[in-house]
RNA sequence: CGCGGGGUGGAGCAGCUCGGUAGCUCGCUGGGCUCAUAACCCAGAGGUCGCAGGUUCAAAUCCUGCCCCCGCUACCA
């Protein structure tokens, strides 16, 4: 690739909730696909900044830690080392992974603020706000209920009616009562920021119009749909696990916060210049952010969808002063609007939703412990919630593992490596190509067009099983040509075959290496490569200037992959290989199943 | 009273934006091969594309109505 083609990307997977182990059904929708997005971008030669971070502030961290008897912090600290030994593990290869607790993301998300306040687009306004009579806590909208004075539903909850889709207020609700303890909660007046909404419809409108065809279906519409009932956004709680505001007479206030989600969206900017510190080049974000022909793609599963495509785009514009009050941007200058929003829709397990608390899940961490992370990679591009909400089962994910992963892609490198390597001991070189030969090489080559189209959209399903149709096709080769009847009758000809054959296979680790990437590599060593082919992340251990240490995941991913065919090396030597992947014994579903049910 | 997604041979899905007698990965049945983790290859059976209308020369694909499933609410993406 010449440098003149290759994006900047900035690839930006949503962040993980710290109060508790990430199940596979947070990875599928987040985590995986723009990991995959990311590596395909990569080895076409693109500038790919992948960050992200724990979310570490709000109401469920500190009503877990209060729970188990430690501070917010202290749970956050837990939880933000697990998820990152997690996504280590399943090979998200983020340039960085940070967390929403360090010095730098409370001065962005601060600097946000300050911003959007200056351009007029936050205005401090009182209302009035449930409190606990009992406790003289704060009661967060979503734990007061009542009688929706809309349609009279009778569990209406403080935000929204669930019965007619109504925004409420916890005021309105006829008869509230605490979802905590069952009392009737005290109204007392309260000032708050809010996040003037409205004045970023009309700019919102049309740019969410401009995504038309670009965008899933179901993410533009979605978001459209928010569009016609914008109102202002309570930008700040009355609580104090969070980011401090601003602003005279407020910074020092231990009762206001930022509300949580207004700092988690500003962690892709953070996280992108706390990685420019790091990386030595304090300004190197700006090429992701600021230049018009940067592009930037956003992963989440569809419950995050409006504050990707809503409210993160009103903040950036607000700060950039371009909603309907101007202003002018903030110090750190104009940002970028995201290119795209994709977004997941939901796993289920076992025909049921994912909960902890009934057993219903398998944690990232049991899974790899268990079994292979390509497995989960490969079912997840191949069976993930892409389109639609999808069941996770047992009997599937073996299915797909023995009879798609191991029978088609595992079997073939075996075939050939262990053939070539008996009767051989290398890669051979090859003597005068047949028809057939040129045929099925050139489909591989094409291939990459064909894979990397769809893989450039997020649209893995088809891009995995476009690859593996691809590699059916090599099989087939094999099995038409049928070297090993050639060992004594033509020996050259069974040369020309194998080593059309390793390319297929050596093309083949190509296709799958941002699906598979710990198995490429192998299947690159296998076929006598040195060194790195796909690099996969690390754990570091860093700090700030007067804050505690922390782990970060990082990574050089300047390995040797690239899209496109590589032609092997004759002579190359070869071993016997050991296969690729394990097969599962269809017990193990009864045996996972059980472990759902039984406790 | 709302919003979004879905209902396609046994399973999981694609196709529907720009209508032209249905495709993929598996499974199943029969055959072949034996290099390979009983993997691989070939052939075949199996679908009136949720239901009922409508538009059209022609509909899985467009329109109308209806039915069912899943999210949007719960420690939960």
């Amino acid at each position: 690739m010449s440098p003149s083609t290759s994006r900047h990307i900035l690839a930006a997977p949503a962040w993980p909730y710290a109060n508790g182990p990430r199940h596979i059904g947070h990875v599928s929708g987040f985590g995986l696909p723009c990991d995959m997005f990311s590596r395909y971008h990569r080895m076409v030669g693109d500038k790919v900044l992948m960050v992200s971070g724990t979310d570490e502030h709000g109401t469920p961290i500190q009503v877990q830690a209060d729970a188990e008897g430690v501070t917010a912090r202290e749970l956050a600290d837990r939880y933000n080392r697990v998820i990152a030994q997690d996504l280590t593990g399943l090979g998200m290869s983020y340039d960085l992974f940070t967390r929403t607790t360090t010095l730098n993301h409370y001065a962005v998300t601060q600097e946000i603020f300050t911003g959007l306040y200056n351009n007029g687009y936050i205005f401090a306004k009182t209302s009035l706000g449930a409190i606990s009579p009992s406790t003289g806590r704060t009661l967060p909208d979503r734990y007061v209920e009542g009688t929706c004075p809309i349609c009279g539903y009778e569990s209406a909850r403080g935000d929204q009616c669930d019965h007619c889709g109504n925004q409420l207020d916890p005021v309105d609700l006829i008869n509230p009562r605490s979802k905590v303890n069952g009392e009737t909660p005290l109204f007392v007046e309260t000032e708050h920021f809010f996040f003037d909404l409205p004045a970023f419809a009309d700019t919102l409108g049309s740019w969410l119009q401009s995504k038309s065809g670009q965008w899933r279906p179901n993410v533009l519409k979605f978001s459209l749909n928010l569009l016609d009932d914008l109102k202002p956004r309570a930008y700040t709680r009355d609580f104090d696990w969070g980011v401090p505001i601003p602003l005279d007479g407020w910074r020092d206030r231990h009762d206001k916060r930022i509300y949580v989600w207004f700092d988690a969206v500003v962690g892709y900017l953070s996280a992108s210049i706390e990685w420019a510190r790091r990386s030595g080049d304090p300004d190197a974000w700006r090429a992701w952010w600021q230049s018009p022909d940067a592009e930037s793609y956003y992963f989440m599963g569809k419950d995050n969808i409006v504050f990707h495509s809503e409210i993160w785009p009103a903040m950036l514009l607000g700060y950039s002063g371009k909603g309907d009050r101007g202003g002018e941007p903030g110090s750190l200058g104009e940002l970028n609007l995201p290119t795209e929003v994709v977004s997941s829709e939901f796993l289920t397990m076992e025909g049921r939703k994912f909960s902890s608390s009934r057993a219903v899940v398998i944690y990232v961490r049991d899974f790899l412990a268990r079994y292979d992370v390509d497995a989960l990679r490969y079912y997840m591009a191949v069976a993930g919630p892409e389109n639609q909400d999808t069941d996770f089962t047992w009997s599937e994910f073996i299915r797909r593992n023995n009879d798609e992963l191991v029978a088609n892609w595992g079997n073939l490198v075996n075939r050939s490596i262990s053939f070539a390597a008996r009767n051989i001991g290398s890669v051979p070189a090859p003597g005068e190509l047949t028809e057939a030969d040129r045929t099925i090489l050139e489909n591989s080559r094409n291939a990459f067009a064909a894979v990397g189209e769809p893989l450039s959209r997020s649209r893995f399903k088809s891009a995995i099983t476009e690859t593996m149709r691809t590699l059916g096709e090599a099989n087939k080769y094999l099995s038409d040509q049928a070297p090993w009847k050639l060992r004594e009758s033509d020996p050259e000809r069974m040369k020309t075959i194998l080593h059309v054959a390793l390319q297929l296979v050596d093309d083949g680790k190509t296709l799958l290496t941002p699906f598979l990437p710990r198995s490429s590599q192998r299947v690159f060593e296998m076929l006598g490569g040195q060194g790195h082919w796909a690099d996969l992340p690390r754990i570091e251990e860093v700090d700030e200037e007067g804050g505690q240490p922390y782990p970060v995941i990082t990574g050089d991913y300047t390995g040797q992959a690239e899209w496109g065919s590589r032609p092997i090396t004759p002579g190359t030597p070869l071993a016997p290989p050991s296969p690729l992947f394990t097969k599962l014994d269809p017990s193990v579903a009864d045996e996972e199943v059980a472990r759902l049910a039984g406790k």
